[in-house]
DNA sequence: GACCGGTTACTATGAACGTAGTAGTCTTCC
DNA sequence: GGAAGACTACTACGTTCATAGTAACCGGTC
């Protein structure tokens, strides 16, 4: 499952980001979607810049039979952001998830209703977990 | 309140997880401890850099009155995860944290354990803002 | 058929980062 | 009090990043 991905830098990532939203872009679109978010303003030829290199690491493919070339995603979001999300558990805090998402539900970022579909998800691999592998440690409901 | 925290960058994060467990060291202790983590082997003299970037921010604060000087952590280890967590949830999941704990959830890294935790912080917080605030029922999630 | 605006290719610059060396200073021990 | 060794201060170097400029190109218009 896991594909080498690319590294892919701050900047890149949100070109990534325009791009898995809006499918298939030129530069220019990518250029105008950035601006009318308003985050930033980057120069044409730096948004160019940023996804050939993208291209380059095989993270878009180009069309470059349209003469404005059109790109795309060639990396799914869900792979990049694990990756991502991966590093940073193991870097900042050291793998342990628990610390990280108490932390995330202290600083109020986890609605109630995240927390609801947490739970479930987790029930649901509670219960894969428990009818594949048969190790039932201590005072669990059987179900 | 949180007070303005210095950045910190990966390498000098090592440095200060070193710090935050063994509270106070030398020059030689941070590299000991680097080293005997088998993580990586940097030398003498990198580990004193990387000590003086970080009390240059202060992040650590030097005890120059011993001759091996003795550095010790100037920022709370929570403080500064909180700030790279948060940056992190914005940058790269959009401040989506629902989204970043569910893919926690899916790739296994939460352990039932740290789900209850979890749960019974989430009420806590739920209890508490059900007595302070009256309201506020969000719009439904639509695929 | 020459020009113009948009597009692409190539190159550049400056900052931040990670890593480490060298030289000089301080301690300590005979 | 002088040598050996540990320690600190200063500087350096190669890399990656983010950003952008310039020049060359291509396709349509008058």
């Amino acid at each position: 499952m896991a594909t080498e991905l690319p590294h892919i830098t701050a900047a890149e990532l949100r070109i990534m980001k325009v791009l898995w939203r809006i499918g298939r872009a030129t530069v220019r679109d990518v250029k105008d979607r950035l601006t009318a978010e308003g985050d930033e303003t980057p120069a044409y030829t730096t948004v160019m810049t940023l996804l050939n290199q993208l291209a380059a690491k095989d993270a878009l493919s180009v069309d470059r039979a349209r003469q404005p070339f059109v790109y795309s995603p060639a990396v799914q979001r869900e792979q990049v952001l694990a990756q991502r999300l991966k590093q940073f558990l193991n870097t900042v805090f050291d793998g342990q998830a628990g610390e990280l998402v108490l932390r995330l539900a202290e600083e109020a970022e986890l609605t109630p209703d995240d927390l609801r579909r947490i739970e479930s998800k987790i029930e649901d691999r509670e219960r894969e977990q428990k009818a594949g592998d048969q190790d039932s440690s201590g005072g669990g409901a059987e179900k």
